[in-house]
DNA sequence: TGCCTACCTGGCACTGAGTGCCAACCAGGC
DNA sequence: GCCTGGTTGGCACTCAGTGCCAGGTAGGCA
């Protein structure tokens, strides 16, 4: 982790005010319509400091998908090891949470996530990573070959436990909450394996 | 069908040139690197002129990516009505065919797609319309409701089968084509029921 | 105390995508 | 010959994103 120096906190001060700001512009006109002028001088930074804290206007809704990412990973390594990898990516999943807003927020800010192309192409992308970095465990779980080229074993079902978390997503954002995302998931994984 | 007038015909002969022109520059200097003014003054048209044929850049790569939606769409709906509806999509989906290229050019097309950020992006936008399409036509073959907002198993059906089209073609650009794209396909799907 | 270094900041200029608007053009129908 | 629908190029504009530079400020060190 970073060191805790006062420079990296009043960076993270900074990065977290920028987010709050923008959030809340986003909500009250949509994520098109603000732009990064606009955040800039709420938050009251130069527009040339706000892309020194995040690449592009997408990040600010997406930046902690990595984490997220990171912490699915640490716990598919923690499934026991004789567990079928379909399932342990099941479970590994389950150890994802969105803590960041209240409920009723969250479901505001998801559904923008999948009403907005470019966020939602940004989502993906994000997820291509995680595929990526879940790759290698379950590799080792199938006992797969890297190096064969017909061996798509690892990456299909990485690939497609992520399309389930991303199906249940998008079913919880236009439920408005009626379900919540775990039983989702579930649902969608098991329409796999009847 | 759009009927064959004179206007029509020379419109689709600008965009056959334009797309043609246009991949020319992408394979040659890559596509990041190929502006549209590039594109334009190289096709012998205004800047103006080219946004009336491609809304963006990553359109003239996959311009006919819908198209082979509506052939997977038409595939589905073409086979046979007990048929198990996972075992229908891998089946539909044999029915996309590439033929834009040889397959030399087609490889390297593929390639820059995967490794493209921008056109990654698209392509899965794209797909997301895929199954917008595909939708229906799995729920009627499982007697969902698609107002219980629970019920995901057709939405994961359907964005898993092409989570797995897109796996296997990305294993195919990074194979040089040593194996076939249905051979990884089925491959991808059968990873997934053991 | 004063200097040096590291990091941050705002501002300016630039590229490149994409859009709105307008005047000019051209083929076919009446 | 005129009208109409569709097209074209050019201009000006917005917005995202980047490179560069000059100035500020905190902390370490002699």
């Amino acid at each position: 982790m970073t060191e805790q120096t006062l420079w990296n906190r009043t960076r993270q001060a900074v990065y977290d005010e920028i987010a709050r700001t923008a959030m809340g512009l986003f909500l009250a006109h949509g994520f098109e319509a603000t732009t990064i002028d606009e955040i800039a001088k709420a938050a009251g930074i130069s527009r040339r400091s706000f892309f020194r804290y995040f690449g592009t206007k997408e990040d600010i809704v997406l930046g902690d998908l990595a984490a997220k990412g990171e912490l699915a990973r640490v716990a598919l390594e923690a499934r026991p090891d004789g567990e079928d990898p379909w399932t342990a990516l099941r479970q590994a999943f389950h150890a994802i949470k969105d803590v960041a807003y209240d409920g009723e927020t969250m479901l505001k800010v998801t559904r923008m996530m999948y009403e907005t192309p470019s966020l939602r192409a940004r989502h993906i992308e994000k997820h291509l990573q995680w595929q990526a970095s879940l790759l290698p465990e379950v590799r080792r779980r199938l006992r797969a070959d890297a190096t064969d080229p017909l061996d798509v074993r690892a990456e299909a079902l990485v690939a497609c436990a992520i399309t389930c978390l991303d199906v249940a997503g998008e079913a919880w954002a236009r439920s408005n909450g009626a379900v919540t995302l775990p039983e989702l998931f579930d649902s969608a994984a098991a329409a796999l394996r009847p």
